[in-house]
DNA sequence: ACCTGAACACCGTTCAAGT
DNA sequence: ACCTGAACACCGTTCAAGT
């Protein structure tokens, strides 16, 4: 899986290599009427995680929601790890595509939130956003569309990719720590100040004297504030890169 | 594993809850001589994920490394998962908490390059820091100081807590990009140009004109220019805060 | 309190055989 | 080209038994 290659790494799957094949593959397929495809597998597989989580997603639960054999399944990915890849792509496929409009900030925003929710909708594929690069179909559809939009309002080249990776940067990671339990019942929230709280304020004198507030905060409060900071960053170097 | 519970979730792996009673329990223990303990477990467990990556570690194969039964295991950790948010604690012990000093941008800095410097040297375990809330005694060690040092920059509380959470969303969603293969060897750079490249440029006119450019840069660049952004954007709100 | 050995139910993947 | 059935090696977890 996550060893080590030199040059001859072979199409590792997620990979940019691996990614090509795979499109070239796509439009080779001739489904028959009624059988699987692979968007009818990873839509599958996307509910399943989904409602039960990656660990209980096995090929055989897989093949029984399809109504198939489980090992029909390898004629259309070659691993479940493959299978995991694929799902994640297919999830980005959610995303609505906002219609770039108004303060070039606004469509970050929109950007940036539109991401933020999709991705709430499915915490249980968050960790899978590390096994393979982001270059599936729908992935790519993303980046060219926020790619256009930034060139749009007058960034750089060099600097729009800057900046689309650093929002997605931090929406992804507030996604983690999102995805980690953050969202929380009333009881879990209690469970937590009571944890801060039972903390010596010998050994975290911080911690426990703000246990109720490092509770207080909601996880949407949060992603605003670090949005709101991380775009006015970025409003002096527009002013340098329009002003030129 | 990730099944929605109503209010009676008793001690979710990697829950608030679970957490205190591991606290409880830790003190509990009485190692024998040359036996295991949690510390020796987690610390192996790490050293084979970061060989052979988390699919591959087994308790079976935990167990030969550690040269015990693998259900001897089940002394320290009630199960598998527990074992991964045992371990994911464990790494963020690695983490050199930054003596504060200078401008409070430097301590900042230095803090979020550290966390980065952290994950960076076990990328696999990246995609586990969803497995639980980051509540363990080394995470909340790094808490503590954070909180300590911007309580002591003349943060107020909640901003404090915002400003923290803020730069650890950063941190981490860099790393989950990373992570997904962003550390290119140059024959996966080329591939990455190839695949961009090979983008129609009806479909894809801005990733198809830019594919150079698109793969030209470095994560530590990056990530330099995002924390830059993200510091310049609170620069403003310190002012406002220690005006008052 | 800690470790062992045997056992159970389950899983990813392969492959020869069918249409 | 696509799907099936049987098989292989492996895995997480439990539990009664030992020290």
């Amino acid at each position: 899986m996550t060893t080590v290659r030199d040059e001859t790494d072979f199409a590792e799957p997620g990979s940019a290599l691996w990614w090509q094949e795979r499109y070239a593959e796509r439009s080779r397929r001739r489904p028959r009427p009624g059988g699987l495809t692979l968007d009818r597998i990873t839509a599958a597989a996307l509910e399943l995680i989904d409602r039960d989580g990656t660990e209980s997603l096995s090929m055989r639960a897989l093949g029984d929601h399809l109504e198939v054999r489980h090992t029909s399944l390898y004629r259309h990915v070659a691993s479940r790890e493959e299978l995991l890849i694929e799902t994640v792509d297919h999830m980005l496929g959610e995303i609505r595509l906002p219609t770039p409009e108004g303060h070039w900030r606004a469509g970050l925003e929109a950007g940036a939130r539109e991401f933020r929710r999709v991705l709430a909708a499915h915490p249980a594929v968050v960790p899978l956003l590390t096994t393979g690069q982001l270059l599936g179909p729908h992935a790519l559809r993303a980046r060219e569309h926020a790619l256009g939009q930034l060139l749009g309002q007058g960034w750089r080249p060099r600097t729009a990719v800057h900046v689309y990776l650093t929002l997605t940067h931090f929406v992804i990671g507030a996604a983690v720590l999102d995805a980690g339990g953050a969202a929380r019942t009333p009881s879990q929230r209690a469970a937590m100040t009571g944890l801060f709280a039972s903390l010596s304020p010998r050994t975290h004198p911080f911690v426990h004297r703000n246990a109720e507030l490092l509770n207080s905060l909601d996880g949407d409060e949060e992603f605003e504030f670090g949005l709101g900071a991380l775009l006015g960053g970025l409003e002096p170097l527009h002013r340098e890169e329009t002003a030129s």
